[in-house]
This record gives C-alpha cells, sequence and structure tokens, in this order.
DNA sequence: CAAGTTCAATGACCGCAGTCAGTATAATAT
DNA sequence: ATATTATACTGACTGCGGTCATTGAACTTG
C-alpha cells in the first residue's frame, strides 16, 4: 500500500512523542510552575525516557518558546480591528494595548522572565525577540508607512522605527519582570507608551517646552 | 548592651572572609568566565568551605551584582564632564555615550546578561535595575529639570522621564544581550538614542513629518 | 530474503548550585 | 573562672539539568 503521507511511520512516531512530551510539560507548567517541574517529571509522566526530552528540545526553557509563537497568530487575528482605528496614533495604541492584555493574561511575568533568560542564555538558536520577521513588527511598520503617507507619523525607515518602539516596549517588560508583576502592566504600561514611545513616534502630538 | 565595636574579631574575621571570596570568585570570572568557574573551584581557591560562600552571597550571581555597584561611581565621576555640555540634549547625549563606553569596556554583555537574568531570578532582592535612588537616575532627572527651565526639555516630572529614558535604554541592552553583542553597542545605540529617545525627550528636536 | 544503515529512544551517569544539621569559637552572662 | 549564648564556618548530601554510549526498531539496498 502506496502511503501518501509523507510521514513515515518513524517520522509520525517521533512526531507523537515529542507532542507528548511538549504537551506534559505545558500542562504541569501550568499547575505547578516552571521551576517546580522537573524534566524527569515531564518524561516519565509523558511515558518516556529523559534523553527523548533531548531528542526535542535543547533545554528545558525551550518548551516555553513553543508557547510564546503563539502569540504571532494573535496578533494576526486582532491586525484588522486594529487597522479599523481612525489615525496612527490610534492604531498604535490599540495594537499595545492588546499587546499589554495578551502577555498579561496568557504569558505572565514569569513566563516572560523564562523567555527572556533562554534568550540571553541560549546560543544555537532562535531569536524570537528581536526579530524582525515577526507579525509584531510587520504589522506595526505597516501602520507606521501608512501613517506617514498621511502626515502622522515622523520620517524615517519604518522597520527600524517599529524596532525602535518595540524595544521600548521590551525595555518595559522587562522592568515589569524584575517586578515580579508590581508594576501595573496595563495602567504603567500605558501611560510610559502614550507618554513617551507615542510621541517619539508621532507628528501631531507636539512636545510641550514648560516654557511658553 | 547596645554599645558594638565595628571591629570586633568576629566582624574582622567574617569581613575578611567575605573579601577574599568575593575576590577569589572575580578574579577566576574575569579569567574563565562565570559559567567555568563552580563554587566549589571560588571557595577552596579562597581557602574557606563551600557553605561560606552562602554565609555571605545568596546565589552565585550576587558576586556579579557586586560589580555592577561600580557604575554609580563611574557616573559620579563623569558627571562634572556631562554637566558642561552647553544644552540638555548634548548633556543626555554624553550621558549616553560614557554609558555605551562603560558597559561595553567594564561589563559585557555576558555579565549583563547574568545580572538580569538575576534580577530576574531572584526574589530576595536588591532590585539595582530600576531603582530610582541610583545615580544614574539622579544625574539624568537633574539634567532633565535644568532643561526643563531653558525650555529645552519637554515638560513631565523629571524622575519619571529619567525612568523612561532608562528603559528604553535598558530595552537596547536587552537586545544587545540576547545578541551576543552582535550588535554595535557604540553605533547602533547612538543611533537609537539620537533617532528616537532623545526626540521624545526634547522640544528643539522637532518630529519632522513627510508631509510638508 | 539478509545485510547494512539510520535514527528514535534509553537510562546510568556527571557536574554543580544550593541546603542544613552539626561544630568550633568568639562574645557575653554569671 | 565557668557557663551560656551567638554566630562564623563546615562539608556531606540532595536534586536536577544536561550528556552520551548503547540498543533496537524502522527503513534501505542488493
Amino acid at each position: 500500500m502506496k502511503e501518501q503521507s509523507p510521514l513515515s511511520k518513524r517520522k509520525l512516531q517521533a512526531l507523537e512523542t515529542r507532542t507528548r512530551i511538549l504537551e506534559s510539560a505545558l500542562s504541569r507548567f501550568r499547575e505547578k510552575g516552571f521551576d517546580q517541574v522537573s524534566i524527569d517529571e515531564i518524561t516519565s509522566s509523558a511515558g518516556v525516557s529523559k534523553g527523548s526530552f533531548y531528542t526535542y528540545f535543547q533545554t528545558k526553557s525551550d518548551i516555553i518558546i513553543e508557547e510564546f509563537r503563539l502569540i504571532d497568530g494573535f496578533y494576526e487575528k486582532k491586525e484588522a480591528a486594529i487597522l479599523r482605528e481612525p489615525d496612527a496614533a490610534a492604531r498604535l495604541t490599540a495594537f499595545t494595548k492588546h499587546q499589554l492584555d495578551y502577555i498579561r493574561k496568557n504569558l505572565g511575568f514569569r513566563t516572560l522572565s523564562i523567555l527572556y533568560i533562554n534568550q540571553m542564555s541560549t546560543f544555537y538558536e532562535q531569536k524570537i525577540l528581536p526579530n524582525r520577521e515577526r507579525t509584531l513588527v510587520r504589522i506595526v511598520s505597516r501602520i507606521i508607512t501608512e501613517g506617514q503617507t498621511v502626515g502622522q507619523v515622523r520620517a524615517g525607515d519604518p522597520v527600524e522605527l517599529a524596532g525602535w518602539m518595540n524595544r521600548c516596549m521590551r525595555g518595559f517588560f522587562l522592568d515589569w519582570a524584575i517586578s515580579k508583576g508590581e508594576i501595573d502592566i496595563r495602567k504603567d504600561g500605558m501611560r510610559f507608551f502614550s507618554g513617551f514611545v507615542l510621541p517619539a513616534l508621532t507628528v501631531g502630538a507636539r512636545l510641550e517646552s514648560t516654557k511658553p
């Protein structure tokens, strides 16, 4: 019998094993927290050996990376709603609101910390944070480009500006992670964005001087 | 009895032990790198037991924190030179140049990574990064205050603005750490500062629109 | 079919950060 | 002086992330 599927029995089993490990890990992380779950626990619960974990993931925290990829899908779903906003400033603000909400509700500062630590530690790898290919940069640079054509956004390479805005927000997320969630991510995050980041981008919102 | 000499024999020995551990650790870190040096190596070289390490430091990376405190002294030494610059923009630029230089030459991205990881991991805290008491914030907020009185800097709470500027730069340092030093800290750092952060602060440097 | 090759899977093993019950000794009380 | 308390210090021990030589099952080749 000719197998149409590109997945041979071997590949299928491998994928199955990988999925078992991934789901075992994620469900346990959610239940007890990353630090409270050992690789041995993950693998024995998944019914595989410890070594198998390392055929599919390079470090324990790589599991978290997997979950983080979902955020791009989230942005894509919100894109249409964001572009419905009337001007560039409102669009960027809406984007940031969605971002803060997603991170607060779906990631949390612990997961974010693990992500940052992973990105700084591992060498071989998947730099997902300052990656220009990401949906995040795509959407923001699109808003910027369109804003420039109608004179709402300052001049400059849209991709670079999007990266810079993104970087500033990353600074905020780092502060949030360090504060262990003590900072109010929505309130302080939006205040920082509206009060500092957005003015660096938009032309309309003139910076006021204290001297007339 | 309340009265106590700060130099009792006991305290002296304790301080001596602490110093021995600290210096053994720092010299070995510089020689072989943080990850390549074990606590056992540090303590046996210092002629003390492993347990002693943990009477003076809570984690291995706490040693790094110690070194990081020196940066405040560096800023203090540069303060006068920075304030010799003619206007707020030049002062903030000079400050940032010094900061980038110090971090590049004296810390490096590996040490910075360890610092960030430490700050995100440890709970019993010494939050030295987003700390409003730090020299960094003091100097920058002073520049901002003075800049506001002569109409060069936008309105707003100087301490908050200094914290925000600082936060943006922290976003850059995080990117630098993640990139493993691939980013050119001076070139890209100054471009980011001059092109994005400074315009968010100053009134003089008007943001240009592409539409006239 | 058998012989050879690939690679998923194994689990004993290692190195190391961090712990803690116990010891030694300085400071203080009697 | 002796007893008591405080604390610097010890090092065997634990738990866990990560490694790797080996095994055997799924594939390929002849």
